[in-house]
DNA sequence: TATTGTTATACTCTATAACTATA
DNA sequence: TATAGTTATAGAGTATAACAATA
């Protein structure tokens, strides 16, 4: 598999032996991403997935742990533990479900809107700069595709 | 973002309350993209990681574990373990460069090699079932923008 | 003095199984 | 019988510091 540059014509195709490799591609922008995200919440002593569950809250969903853990592709269990933290930071409040009482909705307090208020500009602004390198409307169309893929 | 404030127009945009957060779909996407992988190489004993390193020595580049842990956006001390498990299976093999002593570049064995050919069909067939909404040319749109993303 | 590979260590994340209380 | 949340635990992945050999 020679990757010699021949010239250039089909752009840059630098990015490596793995740079056709999607699935590499997807690890290695995640691991920028992630490790950004991580490094701009910081200051709010937030982490990536506390942050997407907070978010969850704050979109006003009420979306059970179940539905969580299947949004967040991650385990009913880790769900318990993201939760647990958030809620003994007073961030989120789990509220009974009247029709089924087996399950726990995940509600917003008002702590935690402030706080994800905060973290949300703290989380585009990173993203604005790990992906400087490319336009909004391209970082529109990138979202477009990876929608497709995340949720197939 | 103006992407935050969109919870009141939920069902235009399917994708749930995160779907305008990049960072959010890159990670839910390579969740589903490392677990069709790693599912695929299962039958091989190989995961994602080590068959990105096993793939980096097939390539031919003859890449330092230096150079393959800023690659692969490792820590060198994680390069160590991989390369020790797959230089115990005679997949890889660290060999002195005689230009540097302190150095070892990762070259590829017969093994190695017949055992990556295999895997690499398996991984590509994973990604095109994994991705399979996605055109020929829509997967290479988002190859194109995901190696903008992944190499700044 | 700086760098490569290495070891050690701790922490986060992921995956599985089993328990409880409800349905 | 099945499902939501929980607990427990083990394994994989991530991050940091320190050390020996070499530059």
């Amino acid at each position: 598999m020679s990757t010699q540059d021949t010239a250039g014509r089909s752009g840059t195709l630098d990015g490596g032996p793995l740079a056709g490799d999607l699935s590499f591609l997807l690890a290695r922008a995640n691991a920028l991403a992630a490790a950004a995200t991580n490094a701009a919440l910081a200051e709010l002593e937030l982490r990536v997935r506390p942050y997407a569950v907070l978010a969850l809250a704050a979109s006003g969903t009420r979306m059970t742990q179940r539905e969580i853990a299947e949004y967040l592709r991650l385990d009913p269990s880790q769900v318990v533990a993201l939760v647990d933290g958030l809620q003994r930071r007073d961030l989120v409040a789990r509220e009974p479900d009247p029709r089924d009482r087996r399950t726990n909705v995940v509600a917003i307090t008002p702590a935690g809107a402030e706080l994800h208020a905060r973290a949300a500009l703290l989380v585009a602004q990173a993203e604005r700069t790990a992906h400087g390198d490319l336009t909004a409307t391209e970082r529109e169309s990138l979202a477009d595709l990876l929608r497709r893929a995340a949720f197939p």
